[in-house]
DNA sequence: ATGGTTGCTTAGCAA
């Protein structure tokens, strides 16, 4: 069993080369990110027509998140529901084969120091809140997506051209430590320890040409999930129109189907 | 190189 994350910049300028994934690897879970549209545009039909079921947290321009399963989704949640009256669509969880499935799109934070930044830092401590209140640790768990932050030197082509931006720095791989310390791996390393993979390329300045890249989206999970492998898709970066980041998945030990 | 590109929404913002 396959539990995969992307962040696709756009559902529907992003359905066609989605689509193409989906039929080259039909994962049994893909969380998915920056959705920009409402629940209504989501591309529903040509998902469903594969064999997904899907849970969908849309919002109008930016953010947006959904889990897709080849399985039965159970108990979807959406947001954080911790009062704040904020309510960029940023969370959605579900459980699949008796694993909760929490997908995240972290904020970004602009640039270190301003608005935008202080508000990644509250949604991490909030995202720990979350966990603490709604989840267990000790139960099968997997976090993953668009977490805006590599946590270290392997994790970035260019340290110290980017060291000390809003994606990379002591104070963001400090407060990724905070909310993996409720009892969460990075399930990614423990079979990908080598330096250079990465899930993020910036569209300007030649950022793939280069390989200027960072790996900030991340599948975490509990010690009750079994993991055998996993894997990032480079080639998804490739050819036309493609998102600025690529599909980075975890294998269960868990039979599929 | 404080640039560069893409997407949403239509000139400016976010990434």
């Amino acid at each position: 069993m396959r539990i995969v994350t992307w962040n696709v910049n756009s559902v529907r300028s992003r359905e066609e080369r989605l689509l193409r994934w989906l039929d080259a690897f039909s994962p049994e879970v893909l969380c998915l990110q920056e959705l920009k549209c409402e629940d209504p545009e989501f591309p529903w039909k040509s998902v469903e027509a594969r064999g997904y079921t899907a849970a969908v947290f849309g919002q109008k321009t930016y953010n947006g998140v959904a889990i897709l399963s080849r399985l039965e989704l159970a108990d979807v949640t959406r947001g954080l529901a911790d009062g704040d009256p904020d309510e960029q669509a940023r969370l959605i969880a579900a459980t699949v084969a008796g694993i909760r499935v929490v997908c995240v799109y972290v904020p970004n934070g602009s640039e270190v120091g301003s608005a935008k930044y202080a508000y990644k830092r509250a949604w991490l401590k909030r995202l720990r809140t979350w966990l603490d209140r709604h989840a267990d640790p000790h139960a099968p768990l997997v976090l993953c997506g668009d977490l805006n932050i590599a946590p270290d030197a392997r994790d970035v082509g260019r340290p110290a051209a980017w060291r000390d931006t809003v994606l990379y720095s002591d104070e963001m791989t400090h407060d990724l430590a905070e909310v993996s310390a409720w009892g969460l791996n990075d399930a990614f390393r423990r079979h990908r320890p080598e330096p250079g993979i990465f899930s993020w390329w910036d569209y300007r300045a030649g950022g793939f040409p280069k390989n200027d890249g960072l790996r900030i989206d991340h599948v975490l999970a509990t010690a009750a999930v079994r993991t055998v492998d996993a894997f990032a898709d480079r080639n998804e970066r490739m050819g036309d129109k493609p998102s600025d980041h690529v599909p980075v998945g975890i294998v269960l030990a868990t039979a599929a189907n």
